[in-house]
DNA sequence: ATAATATAATACCCGTAAGTATTAATTTAT
DNA sequence: ATAAATTAATACTTACGGGTATTATATTAT
């Protein structure tokens, strides 16, 4: 619930592509390995692909390849294409202004969860689930 | 985005009113301090009111005040009632069912972030605000 | 050339969270 | 008693993320 289904979908597929280091990769094969409907799933690698994670060829044998090396595809940059960063960068109470002249009680008891996720999605990359 | 809007909300309303311990807090009132649509403010208090945070009185000079002692409401409880906890203890990836026999690559990778934000929900009670 | 097989684009539909509106019920000041 | 002030209940509307359907485009085997 950290991140939305849909960023859920994107790491999903990209994990899969990863880790079964196969020459490419058909939308009906990740279909059949990774449970996303089917349709959403094809319009989600569209969009993968738009947003240079992989590169896509048409037609007969067609199919995704990472478009670059795993070691620059950081977890940050791929949720950040599907939703965005800013609502985990923000305020914790969904404040839009901060009210308070200074930090409120709620800040520092967030700042640990919340820091620990920004570090985990801002220094991991694909080739780490290599390791 | 960590979680709901409304359980934001819920936390905006009780880490008010415990900051500002006064006898009684009317809708209006908290209307006036909060950044809240004022009917759903509205509707929510009546919904902490059933969940037994905390308790209304009807009628003229009416209000809300905590049900129960801050130090027993935990944040887990208030999100917990608004929103359930199971989608944050699942699987970070939403896989309903894991997938592989071992944990996979991705397990270890989100466990720091997703034991961060449940050690803190649970446990930090409203009465640590006023620490 | 044609048919088969793949991705791309676009528009539509659906379920749920968020927000709004209306009316009822309760209490108290006068 | 009446009116004012408050919360409660219920139903409706809106926005959006998630999902579906249809058609277009590209590539290649034959
Ligand atoms: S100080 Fe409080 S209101 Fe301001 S950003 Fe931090 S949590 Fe939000
Ligand atoms: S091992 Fe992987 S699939 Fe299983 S619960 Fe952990 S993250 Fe999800």
């Amino acid at each position: 619930m950290f991140i939305s289904k849909t960023s859920e979908y994107a790491l999903r597929i990209l994990t899969y592509m990863a880790l079964n280091n196969e020459t490419q990769f058909s939308a009906q094969s990740l279909y059949a390995e990774l449970d996303i409907p089917k349709r959403y799933l094809m319009r989600l690698l569209t969009d993968l692909s738009k947003s240079g994670f992989i590169k896509a060829t048409r037609g007969r044998n067609g199919g995704y390849v990472f478009a670059r090396p795993l070691e620059t595809i950081y977890f940050s940059e791929i949720i950040d294409s599907v939703e965005g960063l800013l609502p985990f960068e923000g305020c914790v109470l969904g404040n839009a202004v901060c009210p308070v002249d200074k930090p409120c009680a709620m800040h520092q008891i967030w700042e640990k969860p919340k820091q620990a996720f920004l570090e985990t999605i801002k220094t991991t990359t694909l080739a780490d689930l290599l390791l």
